[in-house]
DNA sequence: TAATGACTTGAATCTCACG
DNA sequence: ACGTGAGATTCAAGTCATT
């Protein structure tokens, strides 16, 4: 089970392995930089005053455990600041963070992402389709939790499945705010005792998506507050390796039972549709070179313009040369063009983008 | 138009009428513990860099106006706090406060709140239904805005009319997402140059909800970023008074003109809170996500083909990628094939189209 | 007049490999 | 590190002209 990867020489990264302590000593005893994404579920600080019962006084099994309390906002700043501070040690300089929270915390997570010198990427919203309703009717259902999406710092290139998240909803960009329902059912795991193995945990439809859509297969998940191990679970499925670290013995053996009976998808399963930006870049010139375009011949725009073909892959059109973007960017005033999709050709009658030209060289590359 | 209350028999309110300077300044001469509700749209902040082109080469109309020019997070910090220590000191021991923001500014905004004493109640998010969509690929849509309710203090008696509510959200509870259209058409104050009269106009809709859920009538209510006015606009037409501060004079200008033609309980203004009701579009993906088809699955049609689930919620057979649609109109060389109705998959020895599956989502999404 | 389609627009932290 | 240039990238609603 337990995979350990040399890093440098000195020390090693305990891959797909439960951690047993506080989660600042233990990310501060990893390497730096090993890490691809780390998602986090940290305490809420609910900071609930009494019990609470329903219209029919049954009574609410609310979040009170010791590690939900803390003294003051101070307190519970100082915690934040350290671990996102661990967290970002952590992380590759590529790497980016989750962090999941609500109201009562979710305002110091981000101040304190900012402040330590995260960049935000976007704040996602998990709308629930089944939440808790209000009982007492003093305020709106709290029908959603926040998460935060942050690089390890400005300018990184972080990783971003588009075109993967795109497919998961149905062929359109995928939104800031995703539904979906809580975790209950059969996926909510139980104790010895028949209850809730953990007061908060997450559904893992949510980490399917924030998993394919920020890493890809072989990266390097770490959560640090792994409770009941979704992170994990869902991470060994999606063939990511995972890190857990989580102080309470009780999740961590829910956690473990849970991961040992997951299987992974199989590998043809896991691949997600690529962007363009993947594939091999192709001069134009290519397409001259192999004589599928001749020097000489006319392309044309759909909004009527023409250029001539030149022997080395530039066009000339309306006096002015240059490449088949730049030609296509000056003849519409525009101050970019993809001249890929913006010039055509005629072939057996019909009028073809250039671009199927670039597909079919693609085409013979990847056959040898 | 000018109505003025005696206050302690020192200082008046004055009510329905925009005032002219810092908001700051202004809060700071007005007389403590006067107002019911604030209603806040604050700078956010954005920090925009370079210019942004859609895919068709228009140019983005970007918020770079000086007012949102701030020179770090520390500046930034210093001036929200300020303007909610004088928003606080004008509220009512019961009154509550407002604020919208985006991940850039919120955080900042939400700890700021906590940290003056202020009581959080609810985040509520504005999904909305036609936001700009993100034209590079490389982000999530932001398809929403966050809005901070907070009471004066822990414990203040603040008001909330959760049947009003209850009655705009046809009589179910009102939960804390609230799906609204951006305010563009007929709505879209217009300067004399027929642009737009503020980068930022907030819909009526969404003020439409904060002031019945959160005042009743004859209550004060103050902006002190009145911009375009649509605070006053929805104060006066539900009958409570209003108060805004605004520094910039083209601002007040329109803001005035638009307030003057409101007429009290426009009924207009009532029917564009109003949502509309059709099926719900559900992404093959959310079946994957929520583990009811697992990649590597088979899928397979009447006619006897068969397809591969992949994790990003895309079929694969016959060596063809692409949506469950997509796949089934290849396999059956058609224009194009319902592929919820096409696919089937094996569950208990049965075979079962898998559009069962998302009607068990959208019978999920009802249950709220 | 109603339907269709072209065009416009919205709080946006919006590219990246190569030399 | 920094400049250069290839080339990838959009959804829902509104207005307005045309059929």
């Amino acid at each position: 089970m337990t995979k350990m990867t040399s890093l440098k020489g000195v020390k090693t990264l305990p891959l797909n392995t439960i951690l047993d302590g506080d989660c600042i000593d233990m990310m501060n005893s990893l390497p730096a930089e090993s890490v691809d994404l780390i998602f986090a579920d940290p305490p809420y600080n609910l900071q609930l005053k009494g019990d609470l019962h329903r219209p029919d006084n049954s009574r609410v099994d609310a979040v009170d455990d010791h590690w939900d309390q803390f003294s003051s906002f101070a307190a519970y700043d100082a915690f934040t600041r350290d671990w996102l501070a661990a967290a970002r040690r952590l992380l590759k300089p590529n790497g980016a963070i989750w962090v999941i929270g609500s109201y009562h915390n979710i305002f110091r997570v981000g101040t304190a992402l900012q402040d330590a010198g995260y960049w935000i990427l976007n704040d996602v919203v998990w709308r629930k389709s089944n939440p808790m309703p209000n009982f007492r009717g003093k305020r709106f259902t709290n029908a959603h939790e926040t998460m935060i999406w942050a690089s390890k710092s400005e300018g990184a290139k972080y990783t971003f499945n588009y075109e993967a998240l795109k497919s998961l909803n149905e062929g359109i960009q995928m939104r800031s705010d995703w539904v979906l329902p809580i975790c209950n059912g059969g996926e909510r795991l139980k104790d010895a005792n028949g209850e809730k193995a953990h007061p908060t945990q997450k559904p893992e439809a949510l980490l399917h998506r924030v998993l394919v859509g920020a890493t890809n297969p072989g990266d390097v998940v770490l959560d640090p507050f792994f409770g009941t191990g979704t992170t994990g679970a869902v991470a060994k499925m999606l063939g990511r390796d995972w890190i857990g670290i989580e102080r309470e013995a009780a999740y961590r053996t829910v956690a473990q039972k849970r991961i040992d009976n997951i299987r992974k998808f199989d590998k043809s399963a896991l691949e997600v549709s690529q962007s363009k930006r993947a594939e091999p870049r192709v001069p134009f010139g290519q397409v001259v070179e192999r004589g599928m375009l001749r020097p000489g011949e006319m392309l044309t725009s759909a909004t009527g313009k023409t250029a001539k073909v030149r022997a080395d892959g530039t066009l000339v059109g309306n006096d002015v040369k240059g490449s088949i973007h730049q030609v296509g960017a000056h003849l519409e005033g525009a101050p970019s063009c993809n001249g890929w999709t913006y010039w055509h050709f005629k072939r057996e009658g019909k009028i073809v983008p250039i671009d199927v030209l670039r597909q079919q060289i693609r085409a013979e590359m990847r056959e040898t």
